[in-house]
RNA sequence: GGGUCGUUAGCUCAGUGGUAGAGCAGUUGGCUUUUAACCAAUUGGUCGAUGGUUCGAAUCCAUCACGACCCA
């Protein structure tokens, strides 16, 4: 499009922005780079702000500051940088030399820190120098931008307004690097498996389908990195994880994005105890280094990640929260099946018992699971990848990891035994074969690997957006998603 | 996929059949240590889109698009 164009389609607040910016590429240079700024707003009132007014205005502290121009009273201007927000002070000839300033404009000053009769904190501006004419305005001053649908689709409007939204994806850093400080601690190593994948493995789920064209084949987006990872453990690192996307081909929803982020890690010579010990002493240790407490207030709740969390059986969760449910009638396939059917569970014909009580579980249980609880000993049947118990081969050492009514962590004593692993391959396959599009491919490599000996080793995955929603207090999976995937804009006009 | 609600100025929102409004932002002027600064004046609209009902539609009806919440 031509300027004439834009000038035309743009509404009368960005031509104004736009004839300033005319005006300054015909003074010079209109996006000058030369300016370094040598302090933070928040360093600055965290270090000065408790001062006397005197005392500080004696030492004659010079500062250089820059960032976003956010409210402009004329002779007082608020500036944001990444830290928060620090006054600037202009007099008469200043403000008559930054008339062309607009809100959202990104500014440089230079001069000395004073403190105002009220007792804020500000700059005198002595030196002042525009860097980034805005040519857009921005959201009102109070309300910020709250649109929900702007606010995902806009996000960088979205943190230059909103401080929560700031705050959230702080914490979201916090817990990343949170957690890759932990295992690293503790001799994991991180490893970055492939994201592009012949054979998706590693999660029931539906992927998405790309083309390699020099190969001419098909691929796929991982939809775990389990199966490479665990690869790695046959190799010798007995200790490793990986954080990063996965991407599974469903619905958007407020607790589904395409794609989201999982940390995956695996330990030789451990078992699926061991992890839920390690997971404990993980997300209180979070909980207190992010947070700084472990109690988790969220949604009008508090989870209290400082107790000891329960820990209970598929089985016996089932019982507890369904009094009119019996052991007998819960261990039998068709019992199981005519109370799966009376509460409105769609079960196929070929779902077998360990299925029809997992979808018992998801129905009854699963949402109650409110304060942090470990759910253990799934069924094999749903679990494939998972060791069988020692005990009773109709269930694996596996867990589930709930708070909020949410499943956060999934994890599992390894299934290391080749044999056994091809023979639920095989099971997959003829799922697959009978209609469902999220069972495990056939992964004959993987199947290799085992052959040559994976040590006993027991493995976890915590999904990284659904821990962030809990520490930041937020009920959508788009709040703390960065660019959330939507539908996209219709265009005006065309249907 | 189903239900409910929403979409009006750059932003936040009123307006429920009879001349499209307010606050903020913008513009002009005043004030000049403000704190959602203040005072005066003022600009700004394809009322999500397309049809329909009506003398007359932002408003009623239908369809569609996008979003939010709930359910599956």
């Amino acid at each position: 499009m031509t300027d004439d164009q834009h000038q035309h389609e743009e509404n009368r607040l960005i031509a104004e922005r736009r004839d300033k910016l005319r005006q300054l590429r015909a003074e010079g240079q209109a996006f000058p780079n030369h300016f370094r700024p040598d302090s933070l707003a928040a360093d600055l009132i965290a270090r000065y702000g408790e001062q006397d007014k005197e005392a500080l205005e004696a030492q004659g502290i010079v500062v250089a500051v820059a960032g976003r121009l956010m409210l402009d009273r004329k002779s007082f201007k608020v500036l944001q940088d990444q830290s928060g927000r620090i006054q600037i002070y202009a007099t008469k000839d200043v403000q008559q030399a930054t008339r062309h300033w607009d809100i959202g404009d990104i500014v440089g000053v230079r001069g000395k820190l004073c403190k105002s009769g009220k007792g804020d904190l500000y700059v005198m501006m002595d030196e002042h120098i525009l860097l980034t004419k805005s040519l857009r305005p921005l959201p009102e001053k109070h309300k910020g931008l709250t649109d929900t649908e702007m606010r995902y689709r806009q996000r960088y409007v979205d943190l230059m307004t909103n401080d929560d939204t700031r705050r959230t994806f702080r914490i979201r850093a916090q817990v990343i690097s949170g957690i890759r400080r932990y295992l690293e601690q503790r001799g994991f190593y991180e490893a970055e498996t492939p994201m592009l994948q012949v054979i998706p493995g590693g999660a029931t789920a539906r992927p998405f389908i790309t083309h390699h064209n020099s190969l001419d084949m098909d691929m796929y987006l991982r939809i775990a990195p389990e199966l490479y990872l665990k690869r790695l453990v046959v190799g010798g690192f007995d200790r490793v994880f990986e954080i990063n996307r996965n991407f599974r081909n469903e619905g958007l929803s407020a607790r589904h994005n395409p794609e989201f982020t999982m940390v995956e890690f695996y330990q030789a010579y451990a078992d699926y105890n061991d992890l839920m010990d390690l997971t404990e002493d993980m997300l209180r240790t979070l909980a207190l280094d992010v947070l700084g407490t472990t109690e988790v207030p969220y949604q009008g709740e508090v989870f209290d990640f400082g107790k000891p969390f329960a820990r209970l059986t598929v089985f016996d969760a089932i019982l507890h929260f369904n009094p009119q449910i019996t052991a007998e009638a819960l261990a039998d396939e068709a019992a199981a099946r005519a109370i799966a059917e009376e509460l409105g569970i769609a079960l196929k014909e070929s779902d077998g018992l360990g299925k029809i009580q997992i979808e018992i579980f998801e129905k009854t249980v699963e949402h109650r699971l409110v304060q942090p609880t470990f759910i253990t000993q799934y069924p094999t049947e749903v679990s494939p990848l998972a060791r069988r118990n020692d005990d009773n081969p109709f269930v694996t050492d596996r867990f589930e990891f709930f708070v909020g009514g949410r499943e956060i962590a999934n994890g599992f004593s390894e299934l290391n035994d080749a044999e056994d692993q091809a023979e639920r391959f095989r099971q997959q396959v003829a799922e697959k074969d009978a209609g469902d599009l999220e069972a495990m491919f056939y992964d004959e490599d993987y199947v290799t690997a085992l052959e040559y000996g994976m040590p006993p080793t027991a493995g976890e995955g915590i999904g990284i957006d659904r821990l962030v929603m809990l520490f930041t207090d937020t009920p959508s999976i788009r709040d703390v998603i960065l660019f959330p995937h939507m539908r996209p804009q219709a265009k005006p006009g065309v249907q």
